[in-house]
DNA sequence: GGACAAAGTTGATCCAGATCAAACCTCGCG
DNA sequence: CGCGAGGTTTGATCTGGATCAACTTTGTCC
């Protein structure tokens, strides 16, 4: 693995508190690969046998039932996923594919547990990481029950737009289909959505975004810490 | 506290594996209090100071934006709730209110934070606990975005037929508008469903639930590990 | 740079589930 | 025992978002 990510999952809320012995511990027990994009990384079902950091590209979490489909999240570098099912000892709940080339490490689950039970920093860390991921999922839940198609993709426009720094314009990280999956609606209600969104303060022009009147947009979306999820998800 | 309420909470997994002086001094630190029937214990937004425990009655947690609510889960005996806002020491993203008069135990975060510290067990059982929270609200999003809610109720059935021990007959154990809401639906609409399923092998009188063709109900509702929630939600 | 595939948009139509309104139960209580 | 309030069901109607189909745009690969 190279010293630069070596330090950029150091660096992570995860392992930042480690002992060194720990964290070279679970780096030596490690694989680091890179995979191509549509790669499918994980498949709902299976026993987790990894915990995942993605240290370049993006993986897409999905979740599929007969034959429907939705995206559960995505993750953006750098940083881990599915921990919940690795600490379990549990079958993952969601499949993982790759959106793109990307640099991932994989850390053997038995290792990470072993780290859990020896390292006292690591395990708070590990109930940080996990509490702040059960609490997205609650805000997510109560996304989709409180609010309609046009309410949701306003607080996501919202909520993105804080992140990249407040900046009035921004480009959508990922493809219109996948965020339609991801807010819970089709593309073609996503499309209207946006169309929608012009008479609330949003200008789009293809994966441009321009939040053109915050006031009116705020209005609507009503955005609240409470339901809407900071940081890149997705 | 009595004596008989302290081996309840002691056999639950999350004190199960605590050494005795970690469990006492939780214990010292907590409040055992009696509350109505429709009191509300937390109101989404506070901040965290106590991880609740009931003992007697049943609890629902539940989230509101704008004028609109919905019930997120019901917690019956004997069992934890919020302790993800605890471990953050962040907001409540939901609010509880009890069902019924209920005896319920706080402890104060400050206190479970340092028990977690102190004692691996206990951060071991957090984890766990935490994650297995964490995964049934990634189950109650894969039902809210890829199932139907006639398949929603269907499955909801099946779940607790199997709860009930495999029982055929059982007792919706709360008012059906709450179950509606619980299940992303109107009570108009789960009455609806409740009639459709008659064609899957549901009969319903009042609150007794009988299911007549088990092998209809699986095959509408395909039920599923990975999406159905087990034990007492709600 | 042209061609082909995939993503996105637009329009027409449909339908699951919401809303509104009116019974109809059920159960606690004076 | 009747009465009232809240829960539940039923019916009528409405509507947000899905579906289906056609078209346009964008990106990719010889």
């Amino acid at each position: 693995m190279r010293e630069e990510d070596r330090n950029d999952i150091r660096n992570l809320p995860l392992f930042r508190n480690m002992t060194s012995p720990a964290f070279d511990a679970l780096m030596h027990a490690a694989y680091d690969q890179v995979f191509p994009a549509q790669l499918e990384l994980i498949r709902q079902g299976e026993v987790a046998n990894f915990l995942h950091v993605v240290l370049e590209g993006a993986v897409e979490l999905y979740a599929n039932w007969q034959d429907r489909d939705t995206t559960m999240a995505v993750v953006q570098p750098v940083a881990t996923f599915i921990l919940a099912a690795c600490m379990r000892d549990a079958p993952y709940l969601m499949s993982a594919r790759t959106l793109r080339r990307s640099r991932i490490v994989l850390i053997p689950a038995v290792d990470v547990r072993a780290a859990f039970a020896r390292d006292h920093g690591f395990a708070l860390a590990t109930v940080q990481e996990l509490s702040e991921g059960y609490r997205n999922f609650v805000r997510h839940a109560k996304n989709l029950k409180l609010r309609n198609a046009r309410e949701r993709l306003g607080a996501y426009l919202w909520q993105r737009s804080l992140d990249t720094g407040g900046a009035q314009g921004f480009v959508l990280p990922q493809e219109k289909r996948l965020l339609a999956s991801y807010l819970g609606m089709t593309p073609e209600s996503l499309s209207r959505a946006f169309k929608a969104l012009r008479d609330h303060g949003v200008h789009i022009d293809g994966m441009r975004v321009t939040i053109t009147d915050p006031a009116a947009l705020a209005a609507l979306v009503q955005p609240n810490t409470l339901l809407d999820t900071a940081l890149n998800i997705p």
